[in-house]
DNA sequence: CAGTTTATTATGTGCAGACATAATATTAAT
DNA sequence: ATTAATATTATGTCTGCACATAATAAACTG
């Protein structure tokens, strides 16, 4: 081995493991070692193996050393996308309709969850996104004015909250649950499918700090389909 | 500054973002710039940056400089997980049963998505997993031997076909799609639910290189639900 | 022998310096 | 003015070295 690039160490690393010349479990060389098989320095070896630690392939411990991780499980990734962009990539144009938009007390299991004192004031809003000018996505969301004030001169019949709050509120966590529902009364009306249909439910608590920013519950029309690679 | 330290620099630049003093979009000063406010090395300031950049924070360009992302979107991660584990981190105990268990020629559409010939021979497998005796996820799983010729031997009977997977098969990629369906005949029957309702549906193909591992479909029982944070 | 202290060791982090590379900005040429 | 050659610059990667830290192994002690 004379070419000494982290990533061809990393290729030829994953090699091992998947040809399992070295075996899940099991202890691989350490640094110093593999240093001086590939012919670079230790910390060139550092970086290839600590970032396929990161990515769930390697344990490592101090001391104790590198082991091929037992479940080496790589990780999907999902985002927080936005809807407008998601529509448009399938080929469509999109559109949206805000079908209600009011200040009202939070329930009180929200407020719960959203660390809000009951009968707080938000936002509510109830969005349909539209593919083709067919329902595509029923977003129905909750906004904590006190953590967003911007949101309340924000353009919501252009942008709608969700592009708007992705690109101006860096949020530090998000809590999401993903779910199959049967459609409710109001699901099934706003997106026009018989009630009890079978939809794919986001739902999602964004927070800034400790302060919760929005809830929400996206039921997408039937058809949708989450895709991702692991 | 005095503390230099890559983990104290990512939170003051996570920090900044969050404070909009560097509002989205916006370039940020320099590696050399940052290495000398924060009175460290560039290689420290990097290191900062470029994991900040993996997480999709910052986005990072040669010449052209850093800035802070306009689709901050942090990525959530999905795993493949051990059923077996999934049922006993909820309190219950799992048990599975095997439905059926037959080589079979493999469907057309499977075969084309698999890059496998067509007819080909694959192990065909349904299993209902059980949590406290209930009904929790239906597996309708086809297992390509040519790949994986060990699974002839596995003792399915007691490792599920998943668990035995999942710990023997160091895979190189999967595509995952979420979706809510409608239970089909089969599906109710097994689960035991009125046919029709909405079940939450995992469909997944995993391969080592360019041949594929196995297909599943994991169907849940109502009330599932798949959470992750951000 | 159990329990405690002390080495040992593999990884974790940091530094200074060097060269590579991609992208942009500038200059020269037509 | 448009295009092509050249300089500049911010990030990308690597090296060799140093010291820190956590975890284990070894030695010691009652």
């Amino acid at each position: 081995m004379s070419q000494a690039s982290y990533r061809t160490i990393q290729t030829e690393v994953r090699r091992r493991i998947q040809s399992r010349e070295w075996p899940a479990g099991q202890i691989i060389p350490s640094e110093v070692e593999l240093a001086r098989e590939f012919d670079c320095a230790r910390a060139t070896i550092n970086r290839a193996l600590r970032e396929l630690a990161q990515t769930g392939l390697l344990d490592r411990r101090r001391k104790a050393g590198t082991r091929v991780s037992l479940n080496p499980t790589r990780k999907a990734t999902l985002d927080i996308p936005i809807i407008r962009l998601e529509v448009e990539n399938r080929g469509q144009t999109h559109r949206h309709q805000i079908i209600a938009r009011e200040h009202l007390p939070v329930p009180d299991h929200l407020a719960a969850r959203m660390n809000a004192p009951r009968d707080a004031q938000m936002l509510h809003l109830k969005t349909l996104h539209l593919a083709d000018d067919q329902p595509f996505l029923f977003e129905d969301r909750w906004i904590n004015p006190t953590t967003i004030p911007d949101i309340l001169n924000a353009p919501l019949d252009d942008i709608s909250a969700n592009e708007w709050l992705v690109q101006n509120v860096p949020i530090s966590r998000g809590d999401i649950t993903l779910t199959a529902q049967p459609a409710t009364e109001n699901d099934a009306g706003t997106l026009d499918v018989p009630s009890g249909t079978a939809l794919f439910v986001i739902e999602r608590l964004t927070w800034i700090g400790d302060s919760a920013v929005t809830s929400v519950r996206l039921a997408y029309a039937p058809g949708y389909q989450l895709s991702t690679q692991i």
